[in-house]
DNA sequence: CGCATCTCAGGAATACTGAGATCA
DNA sequence: CTGATCTCAGTAGTCCTGAGATGC
């Protein structure tokens, strides 16, 4: 059981509680922890990596690990050890580009996709779930001013 | 160097992008980069736990670790571990608390404030580089979004 | 040559769990 | 006894770096 849950009248910084930097990190640990709920409810083992390159395979279709790695900002090096993973599954497959021969193009099996559906599934309703404190205007809003932020 | 940016041309999976779970990851990875940034060029090896305890420390005057975990959101064997490094550079006290044998009172040293008060000053300006893509009036809408998300 | 790609080995900070000893 | 507190040991997932081998 988490034993760090806020009570009534204990301590709770204001001098960083309006810093953005502390209400990322907060937002952040809350969408996080719901994401990984819905992964675990979903029993496949399954994390936010294999998930992230799932969708990028499903949908740019097949590519090589770099692409792959910059398009879902996951490391070079974690990009290995996750397609590893679904490769071992049947998810994904690898092969070599004839056209570049430093490459592997990856691409996503018929399994691979069905297991994006129901991973789809799954996470769409953390989507909302993570948005629910807000009215629904206000999650537009805040999508909007988010996506200006990492992007600008 | 970081070979992870992305190009023009390349895979940007839209279905995930749009996503809320993948927009706070971003923006938290931007934040943190910057955070880690200011702390690291601060030259003193305090991380963001530091920084948290000594902040709540300041504002709220001694109390337990456990009060401390709490409204810092570290967890309790991190506090444990992060209070042994501010304790061992003289930036924190620990006394075990006369009302409540279990329980070591905390308190933060002169030399912990001055460090403390170095800390703000970078982080205040990390702060405004954090939002510094958006408009003065879409910082304050942000700022109330995600309050209002992680509290509700 | 420089540069990109894939792979491996490993580090570092974050976040958490379980268990034991102590004590209210 | 129940439950809180502090501590220790250890795990897991995230994020990153350096280096080697290969090929453009």
């Amino acid at each position: 059981m988490p034993q760090d849950a806020p009570r009534p009248g204990e301590i709770a910084p204001n001098r960083i509680a309006d810093q953005p930097t502390w209400l990322i990190s907060r937002a952040y640990a809350r969408s996080n922890a719901m994401l990984n709920a819905g992964l675990e409810q979903h029993g496949t083992g399954l994390r936010k990596y294999h998930y992230r390159l799932l969708a990028a395979l499903a949908e740019s279709g097949p590519c090589s690990q770099a692409q792959l790695g910059r398009g879902t900002h996951v490391d070079r090096s974690d990009v290995v050890a996750t397609l590893d993973e679904l490769e071992r599954r049947g998810l994904v497959k690898r092969a070599p580009d004839p056209d570049d021969r430093r490459r592997n193009v990856v691409s996503i099996t018929g399994t691979g996709s069905k297991q994006l559906e129901a991973l789809d599934t799954v996470l769409a309703s953390v989507q909302v779930e993570v948005l629910a404190p807000l009215a629904a205007d206000d999650r537009e809003r805040l999508i909007g001013l988010l996506r200006q932020m990492v992007d600008g």
